[in-house]
DNA sequence: ATTATCTATAGATCTATAGATAATGC
DNA sequence: ATTATCTATAGATCTATAGATAATGC
């Protein structure tokens, strides 16, 4: 049962099940479903291709259960990003969406699967949409009456507390989405991963100016208007 | 050689070889190139399958001229967007960031195709890179210059356009991304389109206060530090 | 006796083309 | 005489399974 490890493509220890969920979840996020062939996931793996049918079954058995691993792991991982206690509000904040990019430079395909899925298989999306409900509850709840506290203080701006963390989702998320197109048309010659840190610093400043408060209202120019008001 | 119009899925006056293009537009816009299955393009606008090759030759030239055709018209529609003359910057810069957004709320599935379209065929990508360095060079010419007036006046903070762009079309081309896991989430009932002009009005506002200047350092609160120097 | 692995192949798509026929322009 | 359109089918993948053989655990 155990393999003797004659095959190149495994790690110490891993039996052939493992490989193939590795090399599918390797194909999957750079190909998509549809560009995934199960013969170029049973070649990656290193074993034959009637061996992933007999683990799997289906490409869409197997495809399951890859994008299940990944969204529990992602899951954890935003989670624990914003789990820091005792610390004040901002710090909490910038140290979350700090660790929420450096999740997303480990695994820079992850955004682009996960719209791919959504948009292609909205049948599948009730469940998962369910799924990122409770995580982004969990992270909401751990936040907002931190953020309430500072806002009567008036130490920052009064927002949506969702509103600001879909603005920073959006802008650390993007930068993996269009490095593809941005990267190489902004920075030629740069790193990848040189170039995205930029990125997250940029996207830092634009979530603590988002939040500092509107300045006092001296003169009619325009920056005065309390635009947040209703 | 023009049709009768007997085919219900074509246009009045539109010829069979239009209605291939919309068809083959709709489809790799929906489905991305592999998802996209020529003998379905044929069925959409309603020929038969050996007509498609006989106008376009193979799936890959009928792609490539439907990219072409998408990407000149994106490019039209922004160079245009943020032309505006004789007015103030904020006005100019507000007003290209809301067509962007509009014209993508006429083309939803627009950002989510380049971005495939880019990771999925990285030896293609040099020559379209060239094109939107192209565009962006356009817009940013005709911005830098009443940009730097302002910062100047010091009626906006100092710094780099290219990355308040980046910010901005990020929150932009965000909104439509994440719509089918965000929209249902956030907003369920909401339809889409108040959906998305109401993440239109948080972009600008985020846009506005990254550009908003820092207040003046009264104390030694960190609000205060002038984040945006070296 | 069960679990893991392989070889070989059936069956389902999907792209592309050959070759016939109809419509149009000179 | 050229352009547009159709029917029919070849050829290439790709998914999935059948059935044989080897390894493992009782």
């Amino acid at each position: 049962m155990f393999n003797k490890n004659v095959n190149p493509t495994m790690k110490e220890n891993e039996n052939r099940e493992q490989a193939i969920l590795r090399a599918a979840e390797r194909e999957f996020l750079a190909r998509g479903y549809d560009g995934t062939k199960t013969t170029a996931i049973a070649e990656a793996a290193g074993v034959t291709h009637a061996l992933l049918h007999y683990y799997f079954r289906t490409k869409e058995k197997l495809y399951e259960r890859v994008f299940d691993d990944i969204v529990s792991r992602l899951e954890t991982s935003l989670v624990e990003a914003f789990s820091a206690n005792g610390l004040p509000f901002m710090t909490r904040l910038e140290e979350g969406l700090r660790r929420h990019f450096l999740y997303l430079l480990d695994h820079p395909d992850l955004p682009r699967f996960l719209i791919n899925e959504f948009t292609a298989h909205p049948e599948r999306a009730a469940a998962l949409r369910l799924r990122f409900g409770v995580m982004l509850g969990r992270v909401l709840a751990s936040l907002q009456a931190d953020m309430e506290a500072q806002a009567a203080e008036g130490t920052i701006a009064r927002m949506n507390l969702t509103d600001l963390l879909y603005d920073a989702v959006a802008l650390n998320a993007f930068s993996f989405l269009s490095y593809p197109l941005a990267g190489m048309l902004l920075a030629p010659g740069t790193d990848a991963r040189a170039y995205h840190l930029a990125r997250l610093e940029e996207n830092l400043t634009v979530i603590r100016k988002r939040l500092q408060p509107d300045p006092p209202c001296e003169n009619a120019s325009s920056s005065c208007s309390p635009d947040w008001l209703p």
